[in-house]
DNA sequence: CTCTGAAACTATAACCACTATAGATTCAGA
DNA sequence: TCTGAATCTATAGTGGTTATAGTTTCAGAG
């Protein structure tokens, strides 16, 4: 067997990478709400069927892939960390070069990232797809920490984390949003006790 | 006028609590992706454009009021917290007091509540509801702790504490979680600073 | 008390996301 | 080469949601 798929898996990405292309051509040209699932199928040439077979989740997911990427990511950022740095610290720098928080990417991404930010449904599952690395981003802190992994405080923090994006992503400077959060998370709310 | 309403808005009001009454009878018995909004429709004696024109969020939010009642009650918790306590702890004793972390409700808003938790399509709308709170809730924090209502750390902390039902409601033991949730949000992570 | 206009309600038809089914084609491995 | 599974297709359907146009019901003005 060659490294490379067969002919058989190597046709299934590039149908999902066509549609995955339709959708966001369309989606830039047209907003989200001007596009029907029907005109993506149509411009990638395949059926409806065919589209919802490869994108179960529906039409908000064309533009994204299935998650792994980021669980791996993430998870990775928080055990690969260098010796003496925590695990909030290296979060913070690692989701800092990322995502919504700088602009050294290939403007390509960039205005699919804006897409995202500027169109609730698109941001919405953005979410989604963060949210559902919780479980193994709650794990990763725990081993890293020699907790337990149901303590709640753990499952708090990394969905804490995990709607950074979201959180800081419309701000207008999304990289300070996202200091000044992951300082709240580090060293809690600094109230005085109390009115008078 | 008379204090209490016309008699249409008398009717108005009706037709919307009968809607929301059917809908919760048919979502407990059949489950609420077993239902349709022509059953409930049909089961509230209207039409399903009534239905839409009562309840414009569509199926999820049948069995929720506008959420205004949430906004008035979280600033009310804040603004009017016994002299000496903090925002936060203020916070923490309202939520204790309701929603998913007391039993103390009669059997009716008990069923209600584990019909929720208990369905994604809700518990998310329901999330959103106190999401929408967010602003309010900041500006109430802001107001009470002399800081400017636009910093990233006061909306972080109004997101983080409406975030808090999901979050602990489908814990074993809510409350617990939520004092948990709490601790974190006032003292910060508690991490020894790193790995040697 | 009556008129008038607005609001609520209705039936109907349509749109769109999504699913189910059954059949045709294509490829992988025995 | 044969077999079976995966992919794709057309088609039809379900269900949530909206638009339209017309009818009934009420509130307030005169």
């Amino acid at each position: 067997m060659p490294t490379t798929m067969g002919r058989r898996e190597r046709k299934k990405a590039q149908t999902r990478q066509a549609l995955s292309e339709a959708a966001l051509r369309l989606f830039s040209e047209h907003g989200y709400d001007g596009v029907t699932v029907a005109q993506i199928a149509d411009e990638a040439d395949v059926s409806i069927a065919t589209l919802f077979a490869h994108v179960p989740d529906g039409k908000e997911a064309l533009i994204f892939d299935d998650g792994s990427e980021r669980r791996i990511w993430l998870t990775a950022a928080v055990h690969d960390r260098p010796p003496g740095q925590s695990v909030l610290e290296a979060l913070r720098r690692s989701m800092a070069a990322r995502g919504p928080f700088t602009d050294d990417l290939p403007p390509e991404l960039r205005h699919k990232r804006d897409l995202i930010v500027n169109t609730p449904a698109l941001r919405e599952y953005s979410r989604k797809l963060w949210i559902a690395c919780e479980e193994a981003l709650a794990e990763a802190i725990a081993t890293e920490s020699g907790r337990d992994p149901s303590d709640m405080t753990i499952r708090a923090l990394a969905r804490y984390v995990l709607e950074i994006p979201e959180l800081a992503g419309t701000e207008p400077d999304p990289l300070a949003a996202l200091n000044a959060i992951f300082d709240l998370l580090e060293h809690g709310w600094p109230e005085s006790p109390g009115k008078t």
